[in-house]
DNA sequence: TTGAAAGCGCTAACAC
DNA sequence: GTGTTAGCGCTTTCAA
């Protein structure tokens, strides 16, 4: 032990590894990264060393010239019991391929959100998935431009990044005929004001698939949309509107779980209940919905397998994939107790 | 324009600011980095040509030499509401200050939280949040040698990190006493049972709380434990256990609003309902608590501002204190429709 | 198949 | 107050 013993342990570097190996950090570099022109022997050796070494890779320095094994994820906020099914299949996806998982919480607002990405992209991050991004198609290509990317739930058809979304659509036929099956006639749908006009939106498909639903039905008079947010206060909003209508509806699809939760909210508030007031339907199948007390009739994405989806398209695009893909899923109603025939 | 069109814009770096401004690198850099010795006009002059040239440090070469200016948080899962309130309160008071927030989840058991921890070291992320971690004193303090650390949720006095916490005995004191002063006098306590034995862990407190709560009001002898997890399905194991009681209690704290939201399933399955069975409270004041349909008395904890409290304390760390700070705050017991006086 | 060496973009000594 | 320069730990030519 010629050497000094240091205060604190200096980490462990490729060239220690090397060193130890009896090899050019080249070559080292090159087993570490799974890299074509090494020997089996050698690549036993080094691996050998860097076991024994307990050696990691630092993030930064290989960040500076390849990739940095890191993924990121912009929600708009923690909070969405279905965001957090998108990153446990997600993860469960890319942690076996050594990519590690940052989520980063955006907002609901284009400025915070873009400043978000524009951080993960400085961080180098090798892929981007956007988890129901409040941006436009346009600013979303612009972001693909500088990083791979995956969005979920949007229904663009770009061709600069991959797309993995429930048939949303589908989803509110499967609602409409099943309130329809009820007996019902006279139904509400709530919709996120906001997404108006950007068909790409999840709320604009699910908002046509109810009208198309409707007059299917030879309803179309009597369906009725209400502008609101797609946000607990927004179901509160919603009820109320609902409820200073002349003829009221007696189902209503929420569009989402967590406005039919606001919406029951409002009507406990004023002594009413669900389905006595209307039967209520939401999107999501969020945790929150299968609680006794609650027990939403709701429609299933299957989020978890949607998340798997795109950690497999994320990283074939990370490997050079360029050409897009679109995936859609089959969304499934899931029938509970607020849903019943009219009185 | 003698120089050719690149087919993709390479990025700026800080030498194309610098040549741009008319300065050495060094002067850019301490402008980038707000740092001492350099005078107005060049911070100035610098300052307008990152603006116009669009500069965006580039994040793995400043980890390689100085901070990443990233900051990590570990959770065991993203939906724990109580989770998001505390990332809120840290993201408000750390953005301003220009740092990023990676969000992790590495789940409910020791190994893969260290994993977690471990690549978020790699990353050389600048500090280190873990909320209610798994793992021991021993292990944490192994941690914070690596990098500088705030945990949330656990009432170690280490010298070798900070923490921030609520007051667990008093919470639990609060609902004892207003669990008495309805009347009750045979009250559970759902423990979660991972926990017994290390004196750190909320639960612990809490359940010391509790029984020192019902001793002092004489009731020693009509305190319940029940051993389950702290979970959706550990509630409805502990409802199942509760109901198997020769004298069950009149009123129930199911330590945690998850333990609560889970009982109150499973009494809903067996067509029992709250608070006819038995009083309920909760802990953490949660958003679905506060769900008309649900309006569970609980005991709420100020996440927000615990989380402003963390980003405060993690920056001075990072900024170079080296005393440990140890903060708690006070719990607020919030009164709804589960607690009624006993039958 | 392997190694030597250049350099990624930035920060931190140190010199002026 | 300002500039010069030597790296940080890795990947990637390029030559052997």
């Amino acid at each position: 032990m010629s050497e000094a013993n240091d205060q604190r342990r200096r980490r462990v570097t490729i060239v220690d590894v090397a060193k130890h190996a009896g090899v050019s950090t080249a070559a080292a570099s090159r087993v570490l990264r799974n890299a074509y022109g090494a020997s089996e022997s050698m690549r036993a050796r080094v691996q050998a060393s860097m076991e024994e070494l307990d050696y990691r890779p630092h993030g930064p320095a290989r960040g500076m010239r390849g990739r940095t094994f890191t993924i990121g994820v912009v929600v708009s906020d923690l909070e969405n019991p279905f965001f957090s099914l998108i990153t446990d299949g997600l993860s469960s996806l890319i942690r076996p391929k050594s990519y590690e998982l940052f989520v980063s919480p955006g907002g609901f607002e284009v400025p915070p959100q873009k400043s978000v990405v524009e951080a993960m992209i400085d961080h180098h991050m090798d892929g981007l998935v956007l988890v129901a991004p409040p941006m436009s198609i346009a600013e979303l290509e612009q972001i693909a431009m500088s990083i791979p990317l995956v969005v979920v739930g949007h229904h663009s058809q770009s061709p600069a990044f991959d797309t993995v979304a429930a048939d949303d659509e589908r989803g509110a036929q499967l609602v409409v005929d099943h309130l329809v099956g009820l007996g019902h006639r006279r139904i509400a749908f709530v919709m996120h004001a906001d997404g108006r006009g950007d068909e790409a939106r999840p709320e604009s498909h699910r908002l046509h698939g109810f009208e198309r639903a409707m007059s299917q039905h030879g309803l179309a008079s009597d369906a009725i949309v209400v502008d609101s947010r797609w946000s607990l206060d927004g179901g509160g909003d919603a009820a109320r509107q609902i409820d200073a209508l002349d003829t009221p509806p007696t189902a209503v699809h929420a569009g989402a779980d967590i406005v039919a939760l606001g919406m029951m909210n409002e009507l406990w508030a004023g002594g009413k209940s669900v389905p006595e007031a209307y039967s209520l339907v939401g999107y999501d199948n969020s945790s929150t919905s299968s609680l006794g007390p609650i027990w939403l009739t709701t429609v299933d994405q299957s989020g978890v397998e949607m998340g798997k989806r795109v950690g497999h398209l994320l990283i074939e695009r990370i490997e050079g994939r360029s050409e897009a893909r679109h995936e859609v899923f089959e969304p499934r109603l899931v029938v509970r107790g607020t849903t019943t025939r009219p009185a």
